[in-house]
RNA sequence: CGGGGAGUGGCGCAGCCUGGUGAGCGCGCCUGCUUUGGGAGCAGGAGGUCACCGGUUCGAAUCCGGUCUCCCCGACCA
């Protein structure tokens, strides 16, 4: 007895309420989406993890093609003086920067740098390309790695070197740059809910939090498993900053020769981190339908050879009839495990739908739906064959929609508007704490020390304050309210 | 980069303190038979330069030094 629960310990994955990192760890290597590489900090993206991606990138891609823009690729390697041009970028990146001074078996007459992002090479090129008011706007993205030399890493939250995409554009206005800049967090946004079923809040990064060589930054926050948060995506506007550091100019209408206004917007690998702490339980992934790799699986159940090629023609026919409406689906017709360790394997890999067939479903002309969002009997159902495709794209709504239910009733659920310093300290120890703040980085700076808690944003959507509205900390006058947590 | 923990067949661990007898256990893997509606059973079998490099010693998984990687906590960050 001992023993089968010891057995049954290795098995299983770490509860989330015993220890949430280890839970997070063996997530995502059981469910296989990435591995460890014997670089530090770097990791391999497994089919499977990789296959998300995909899923992400299909999703973004048509969003960012939708809105006018169009993919490009500048180089991984940037002349170290590119990255020098923008003060507040070298300050914020060069403790980051992968340094390449050596190549062909020659030191290098000047150093090259791993982007780390690519404004400088893009600014580079953007000051050839743009003439005049008519090359306007620029609307460029590029899917590609870059490299940040991080102290501490972990698997997809932060790695040293990631994939994501960045989009660049440059305009002739500062309010076609400044609509652009809220259009792609928009894009993020529409993209984070509708197909991550991740629930965000939009806002404004505060001076202490925004991009290096930013105006300013937005960003869309989530609350993680564990109630912290997490920067999804960030959309920044960078006024006219790059365009002076890389001579970004061109001749308006009025034949007058003026910087442009640029932006930036990126969302990375980090996000299918993302999607783990959200959706993931104590038996592993929860995957959204719509970017699962695989939406449903059908599990054969029989005894005898007879049943077995009975079942294995439903079994195959049900492949063919839900592939043939769209639905990514998938036949576990291993031999080698039984139908109850095959259920665990895929509710591990977060496959949103289950179709259980055995022979009494063959005999009954019908098929067992379950459901990964709800658990046991309760997630389960029995449908007639003839219903098939109609009741698995159904349930599949179903699922994406109660993903997204049970993430906001959740971030909802903790989320505190403290009346007072007392009740905040608390409160970010329980979930987000949404205060009114003075505005001041000294006073940030103070509640991160003093509750470890972090200003995530400024949420766009928020009630007017009254008039007299205090900061929860200092005391002094506060105009709007922040959004403080702990974060990855 | 600082503090703490870890690295032994694919996975989880024991052995180390007190160096020496064949490097062991569970799971997994391979073969065969029986099984299959929530992690199957029996029998047989394969698989390890004990993370890496160096030192001490007649002899090192075990003692000493260094390096690498991972996990946790902090400072830096998507």
């Amino acid at each position: 007895m001992e023993l089968e629960k010891e057995r049954e310990r290795e098995r299983a994955i770490t509860p989330r309420s015993e220890d949430y990192s280890q839970w997070y760890v063996d997530v995502v290597q059981r469910a296989e989406l990435a591995d460890y590489s014997p670089v530090r900090g770097c990791m391999v993206i497994m089919p499977y993890g990789y296959a998300i991606w995909e899923n992400i990138q299909k999703a973004l891609d048509k969003r960012f093609k939708e809105t006018g823009h169009q993919n490009a690729y500048f180089p991984l390697f940037i002349p170290y003086s590119f990255i020098q041009k923008e003060a507040e970028h070298v300050e914020g990146f060069s403790p980051q920067l992968a340094v390449v001074t050596h190549g062909g078996g020659q030191k290098l007459e000047e150093p090259l740098v791993v982007r780390p992002t690519s404004e400088a090479i893009i600014g580079y090129m953007y000051a050839k390309w743009i003439r005049s008011y008519r090359d306007l706007p620029v609307l460029i993205n590029q899917w590609c790695n870059v490299v940040r030399w991080e102290m501490r890493t972990r698997l997809f939250l932060r790695t040293t070197e990631f994939l994501w995409q960045e989009g660049h554009t440059a305009h002739a206005t500062r309010e076609e740059a400044e609509a652009e800049t809220h259009r792609m967090l928009d894009v993020y946004a529409d993209f984070a809910e509708r197909e991550a079923a991740v629930p965000v809040i939009k806002g404004r990064k505060s001076e202490r939090e925004k991009f290096a060589g930013a105006v300013y930054s937005l960003t869309i926050e989530a609350m993680m498993g564990n109630k912290w948060a997490l920067q999804a995506a960030t959309s920044h506007f960078l006024g006219q900053n790059f365009a002076k550091a890389f001579e970004i100019q061109f001749l308006d209408r009025d034949n007058r020769l003026k910087y442009c206004w640029t932006t930036s917007w990126g969302l990375s690998t980090r996000f299918i981190g993302a999607i783990v702490m959200v959706h993931g339980d104590d038996k592993g992934l929860r995957l959204p339908p719509r970017l699962a790799p695989i939406q449903a699986v059908i599990v054969p159940i029989y005894k005898s050879d007879e049943e077995r090629s009975q079942v294995l023609e439903v079994a195959r026919a049900t492949l063919t009839k839900l592939e043939g409406a769209g639905v990514r689906a998938h036949l576990d017709d291993r031999e080698e495990y039984t139908p109850g360790w095959k259920f665990h394997e895929w509710e591990l890999r977060g496959v949103p739908v289950r179709v259980e067939i055995g022979p009494r479903d063959v005999e009954q002309e019908q098929i067992v739906l379950a459901r990964r969002d709800i658990g046991g009997k309760e997630g389960k159902r029995a449908v007639p064959q003839a219903r098939l495709v109609e009741a698995v794209t159904q349930l599949l709504d179903d699922v994406q929609e109660g993903l997204f239910k049970q993430a906001l009733e959740f971030r909802e659920k903790h989320t505190y508007e403290p009346k007072d310093y007392g009740e905040f300290k608390e409160a970010v120890e329980r979930g987000f704490a949404l205060a009114p703040w003075c505005g001041s980085a000294e006073c940030e700076a103070q509640i991160q020390e003093e509750t470890k808690a972090t200003n995530r944003c400024i949420p766009l959507e928020q009630e007017p304050l009254p008039e007299n509205a205090k900061c929860v900390r200092c005391g002094e006058p506060a105009k709007e309210r922040a959004l403080f947590a702990r974060a990855y």
